[in-house]
DNA sequence: CTGTATCCTATTTGATACTG
DNA sequence: CAGTATCAAATAGGATACAG
């Protein structure tokens, strides 16, 4: 999740298609490998750092902080720093994030349908 | 879109979280940078190839091909070749491809709203 | 017209070690 | 506990030329 360098025609692409395409926009906005993944995961309440790794599977600790700082900057996660120590940070889904799990749902509904004609 | 080498981690992860959930998997499916483009733009009907590459700006003749094999292979276009000189080739959405256009809208409805909570 | 082939750059992800 | 830093591997995307 390096810095995109914003000379490149590929940066130029995406961020055409996704200024005048809003499905585009929010397919972007999800499309990282392990957003979804960390959306589920949070979709029943807050988590700490710590338990987010136990619980996704092969996940580093550099792309779960990679991906959830993406998403804060994306509104999606809410970071929530308590002066402890040892340090204790909770995520947790933003309104907007929230508001995206019952098309979440239908993409689930599609993707089992269409997982059948596959074969 | 080179090949994907079956031994790396990076596509043992991809697989793995495609295969537990299944909106990964769908999330997947639409993720590709010129995919939902593709699909708009069929949305209404058949086009041939030069008449995609027209509609979509910036796209080269390489990743339009890339994208169209990988969306055939997925089963969201159906791929016609009229036996001519010149070719002619048609492309169309599959069903399942068509049933995906209501979660779209919505995907495009909640980016709108997203959106605004961004500045 | 509808692609392929080749070469190259950009971006993403992973492995590992280390820090406050 | 919750990250960073660094380096390397893998994948995606782009430019251009050319073929059936």
């Amino acid at each position: 999740m390096s810095k995109i360098k914003e000379t490149s025609t590929h940066y130029e692409n995406k961020k055409n298609l996704g200024s005048e395409c809003t499905e585009i926009y929010a397919a972007n906005l999800i499309g990282g490998q392990w957003t979804l993944a960390i959306c589920c995961h949070l979709a029943n309440g807050k988590l700490r750092f710590g338990e987010l790794r136990k619980r996704i599977p092969n996940i580093t600790e550099r792309m779960l902080t990679l991906q959830l700082r993406k998403m804060e900057q994306n509104k999606l996660v809410k970071r929530t720093v308590y002066a402890q120590v040892p340090p204790r940070v909770e995520y947790e889904l933003t309104e907007s994030a929230l508001q995206l799990n019952p098309i979440l749902k239908q993409l689930e509904e599609w993707g089992k349908k269409h997982r059948k004609t596959m074969d």
